[in-house]
DNA sequence: AACATCATGTTGTAATTACAACGGATAATA
DNA sequence: TATTATCCGTTGTAATTACAACATGATGTT
């Protein structure tokens, strides 16, 4: 899924390169498939997708991966554990082939209008994980399915909508089984709570608030 | 449930009083049950518990308040959205009779160790967060509480654990019911996979990576 | 058009879960 | 000690879900 920056890192910065020279930022490339950061490391930089796009993956105990998300052009990753100086709980691979830019964050620190625009980006990372957990917390598909379009409807301000994932991005989106999310979303139709049809979807009883 | 910060919002700050007048921080006190925010309301100010504690709520389309979380002293509360400029998502109550003390965000902006160490606080709640959601994506509850037990055995640093939840708690964390939670536990002792009594937990086939 | 590929819907079955209701244990209080 | 309140396990049932396997439909390619 998207992390969605309204605000960028460089919102509000006249000199760009001039800044980045001073902060001593890098650019490196990687290859598609290429490790970016391995789980466990400890980092001193956080990164900005310049070019391409990059995978975040959490492995658990077991060695399985799961996608956490990836981060496309002028995303940050990494932001968060370079931050807390604490081991990446994730390996980042190339996902594309990709051109990094490493922002070293102790440079960081020292620019007024950097720290405020990144404190904007993970403040909003926040909330969208906040509301992702609410929608999470449901009891049944059904009721996740709700809380999640409900969200989406009222974000783009129509009870009619597309959603920028398919049916197996959705259901992992929501935590079940694609087959599962199938049969209850026909289920709702049926009922009259919504229509729907690939990535359009209408919610039926949608009444802002 | 908690939001810990290791790292406070004064870390490495000097002289705590004069900052908080340069800044213009003003406290308030609250009556038990009182509100402090309420959903929609837009703030320009974040809050720091000072004495006694908040409750957190999200109400959802239907009116259906559920916790998001509670904050105590020490700890802040509607960082995100004032941050963000965007209209809170939740409503604020005291849970006890409480005293807040109000950082206008326009000038905290200013200080850069205030904006790091706020930016530090939001970077480990986005961690938080993340492995929250990792836990709640799980499949069954078997593997939820899995994920769960191994990520508080390795945190506390040990196979034998005490956790800060009751079961009802731990079943809303881990968005489930309670007796069905119990039940899973039960069979998941039988079958070897852990001990427990209470809130004490082991995991017996606890391995570090 | 013919083909392959991918996304989505469908079906069946076994397992899991939600929910409500009850009972026993434990801790707190009078 | 008696009384309450709270936490936790237990039971039963209906509903939901996971999972696998297959069918259909859409899209893109040669």
């Amino acid at each position: 899924m998207m992390l969605s920056n309204t605000d960028t890192l460089f919102s509000g910065i006249e000199n760009k390169d001039a800044l980045m020279e001073r902060l001593g930022c890098y650019k490196e490339s990687y290859k598609k498939g290429g490790i970016i950061i391995e789980k466990g490391e400890s980092v001193r930089s956080f990164g900005e997708v310049m070019e391409g796009a990059v995978s975040i993956i959490r492995y658990d105990y077991e060695g399985h991966g799961t996608l956490v998300s990836n981060a496309y052009e002028t995303e940050l990753f990494a932001e968060s554990f370079s931050f807390t100086s604490t081991a990446s709980p994730v390996t980042i691979s190339a996902k594309t082939d990709c051109s990094i830019i490493w922002f070293p964050i102790e440079n960081v620190k020292k620019e007024n209008r950097l720290l405020i625009n990144i404190l904007t980006i993970l403040a909003n990372r926040n909330l969208y994980l906040t509301k992702r957990i609410e929608h999470l917390s449901q009891r049944t598909i059904k009721e996740k399915v709700l809380s999640y379009l409900k969200d989406e409807c009222k974000k783009q301000g129509s009870a009619s909508i597309k959603i920028n994932l398919d049916r197996q991005e959705m259901a992992d989106f929501l935590a079940t089984d694609r087959s599962a999310l199938s049969l209850v979303l026909m289920k709702m139709q049926r009922e009259g709570l919504i229509e729907y049809s690939r990535n359009n979807f209408k919610l039926l009883n949608f009444k802002e608030d």
